[in-house]
RNA sequence: GGACAGGUGGCUGAGCGGUCAAAAGCAGCAGACUGUAAAUCUGCCGGCCCAUGUGGCCUACGGAGGUUCGAACCCUCCCCUGUCCA
């Protein structure tokens, strides 16, 4: 506990050395609220306001960190691309000597830095990021695969009395960790192979009817069009040779021993699209291409991630099939919507509290940490929705 | 100055007398999601109204006129844009 304690001042000190004015003042005040204990006000938490001055204790996250504890503290950070959520990640592992857990599916890819939006080893600022490049360029990693890992590394900083800060975009990958997966078989490629030429010689509708045949109730609920999710369904039914709907009954296994704290950032549409734009044109400015012509080289053709956002642009225009500036504008409008789905998948995330801004704005931090202070003081809190309105 | 080609909803672009509020794509808006998920898929998309419908009204295919029962589509003039000849 002690132990916690120092490492927690003297990361927070680092924090407020490392940033400009602006934040080093934020600094000193989250300082001073971590340092007093709070004798009450924690529990007037309105449902749609965030407690004005709930003082923030450090030491009441910190002392939760009990490697027997049934409920360790988890936290979570979503939200739609460039949104800021890896910079509040960061300072949040900084402020609660925590580490950070990426649930971001490109990201886990190696050699896919500048498209994916990776933080650099300076912006990370010496917390140590799990599950970041733990794929090879030409593998496929899927969202149980993710599961298997992150529940290691959940172990891990818990025997080692460490915060998990988890942030990312891909919500099926949270999801599959905090949930859990039901029990059903991994892919298998020949079979797809089998289903897709089906697919293409008798059309989507075809493999839709043949769901049909096998498990009625999984049919019903995809559309005949959505082949990705029509021939999985198939797969887990002729794999297992039962029906997919009973497996789903059967349910899932969460993580169990940890206590999620969710914070969702809902940044204004309209600044959040011109980060967008920004954004991309610096990945284009910055060395997407190079690393699309390297995936190219040693991955070959099928890497899954050059089907992402912005790598796939990016490719079209080293294979000449877009012009620089058609990528750019594609990837930023389809960036755009990426961001908009994000936020549909997010906002039915259960227990989330939300946040009207961008995590790296000072304003937005000091509000999560007062917040942090209020949910951990109390087992209950409100939860409200998030703000996601055009304008 | 002359000869062609063309001007269509936010954009690209079909339509060339009625079945056209106008194909298709893009963008936009809303949504779904259990091992490819930065993926895949769905719905809406001129305005107003009764908000039940193969519903009513209005505004719209560069502008102004005309022909016609009827015009985005045909004719005349005008204004733009592109290519070519001078």
């Amino acid at each position: 506990m002690v132990l916690s304690d120092i490492e927690c001042g003297q990361e927070a000190d680092a924090a407020a050395r490392g940033r400009g004015p602006a934040s080093a003042a934020l600094s000193s005040e989250s300082d001073a609220t971590i340092a007093s204990t709070s004798p009450g006000g924690d529990d007037c938490a309105g449902p749609h306001t965030v407690p004005a001055a709930v003082p923030l204790s450090a030491h009441s996250l910190v002392e939760r960190l009990d490697p027997n504890a049934p409920d360790y503290p988890l936290i979570v950070v979503v939200g739609p691309t460039a949104s800021g959520k890896s910079a509040l990640a960061v300072r949040l592992a900084l402020a609660f000597g925590g580490e950070v857990i990426n649930f971001d599916s490109v990201q886990v890819y190696r050699g896919f830095d500048i498209g994916s939006g990776k933080l650099g080893l300076e912006e990370r600022r010496g917390v140590p990021h799990h599950l970041l490049d733990v794929a090879e360029p030409g593998a496929r990693y899927t969202a149980g695969e993710y599961r298997r890992q992150a529940l290691k590394v959940l172990e891990d900083l818990r025997s080692r009395r460490k915060l998990p800060v988890m942030t990312g975009g891909t919500g099926l990958y949270l999801r599959a960790l905090l949930l859990g997966l039901f029990e059903g078989p991994a892919r298998s490629d020949e079979l797809r192979r089998r289903l897709s030429g089906f697919a293409e010689r008798r059309g989507r509708e075809f493999l839709h009817r043949m769901l049909a045949r096998k498990d009625r109730e999984t049919a019903a609920r995809i559309h005949p069009r959505d082949a990705q999710k029509v021939i999985r369904a198939l797969e887990v039914c002729l794999v297992e040779r039962r029906r997919f709907s009973d497996l789903l009954r059967e349910g899932r296994e969460g993580v169990q021993g940890f206590r999620a704290l969710k914070i969702g950032l809902s940044p204004p549409r309209a600044e959040l699209a011109r980060r967008i734009n920004v954004r991309t044109e610096r990945m284009f400015a910055g060395g997407i291409m190079e690393e699309v012509r390297e995936a190219l080289g040693c991955a070959g053709a099928a890497s899954i991630p050059l089907e992402a956002l912005g790598y796939r642009q990016a490719r079209a225009c080293v294979e000449g099939t877009m012009t620089h500036e058609e990528a750019i504008r594609d990837t930023q409008a389809q960036t755009r919507q990426y961001a908009k789905r994000q936020m549909t998948w997010f906002r039915r995330e259960a227990e989330v509290q939300w946040f009207g801004g961008f995590g790296d704005d000072p304003v937005i931090e000091q509000q999560v940490f007062r917040w942090l202070a209020s949910a951990v003081a109390g087992p209950s809190y409100e939860v409200r929705g998030p703000v996601f309105s055009s304008l």
